[in-house]
DNA sequence: GTACGTGCAAACGTTTTGCAGCGGG
DNA sequence: CCCGCTGCAAAACGTTTGCACGTAC
């Protein structure tokens, strides 16, 4: 099988981080870990992510895409962005921040959390409690 | 065709609500305009407007709930709300509000402008403009 | 060796579309 | 009368699932 030639060292942080939530390390998870972690913080949707996979010679199929995403997001190593209805978006920024979303061109692009100040929060009602706080701010060409 | 009773007043009510937006009066968006405006601020699902229409005895069908649905919201009667992957919501209240969101039980609360208040707001990049700001609070079960 | 991961194709749920016929203006 | 709306069924879309095979450990 065609592969990505990952450097040891990233191999081995990328193995560990893999490890560390409680996957296993196979050939298809370290690849893709590679592409989503490796190059700073990044948006993806299962179709942008398996276009970038294709195209570094791995054949990945698209169920394991997808299987992949949700488990990394189960395990914490990725964030989930709801932002259009249909498609999901999947953040490696796992800090607090927010999103402006550019509608035109369907991108996001992360707003640093002291960028925004949230003054008063209504308190949840009875019985439930805070799991998150989304802000998106839509943009639309001038 | 079986057809909800709509008082004189309310028939003309939405009658000229729908003549303003630029859509004509049909039965089936008199009766779904009904629906949807003559109770108060309301988040609804195609599913739920359609489940409300065939217990109200119309027989209106998935296309024309659909084909409304995005008719209103263009016309700007409604309000498109997106908290969940493969589902959306329209909010018929189109004050400037953000919204609780119950996992659980995939329900939308909303809460009043004043109950929130954003301090600083990063500007839009260049070329961009703002089309608007989501707050979204993901609530779950304590 | 065994449990878990993967690929493929088929199923899924929601939304959109094509087309013939109906009804508002 | 005409154009837009409606219903139906089928298609489209992103996503999930069932199952046989492969692979990490």
């Amino acid at each position: 099988m065609a592969m990505t030639a990952l450097s040891d060292m990233e191999q081995s942080k990328l193995s560990v981080k893999l490890r560390q939530a409680g996957l296993r390390t196979t050939q298809q998870r370290l690849a893709l870990a590679d592409l989503l972690f490796s190059n700073g913080n990044r948006h993806v949707t299962a179709e942008i992510l398996h276009g970038e996979a294709r195209s570094a010679g791995l054949s990945v199929s698209q169920a394991t895409i997808y299987n992949t995403l949700n488990q990394f997001h189960e395990a914490g190593l990725l964030r989930e962005v709801v932002v259009e209805q249909g498609r999901s978006y999947f953040d490696t920024n796992l800090e607090d921040h927010h999103h402006f979303y550019v509608e035109s061109a369907h991108q996001l692009i992360d707003i640093a959390r002291d960028d925004i100040s949230i003054g008063r929060l209504p308190e949840a009602p009875a019985g439930f409690e805070s799991a998150g706080v989304d802000v998106i701010v839509r943009l639309r060409d001038k």
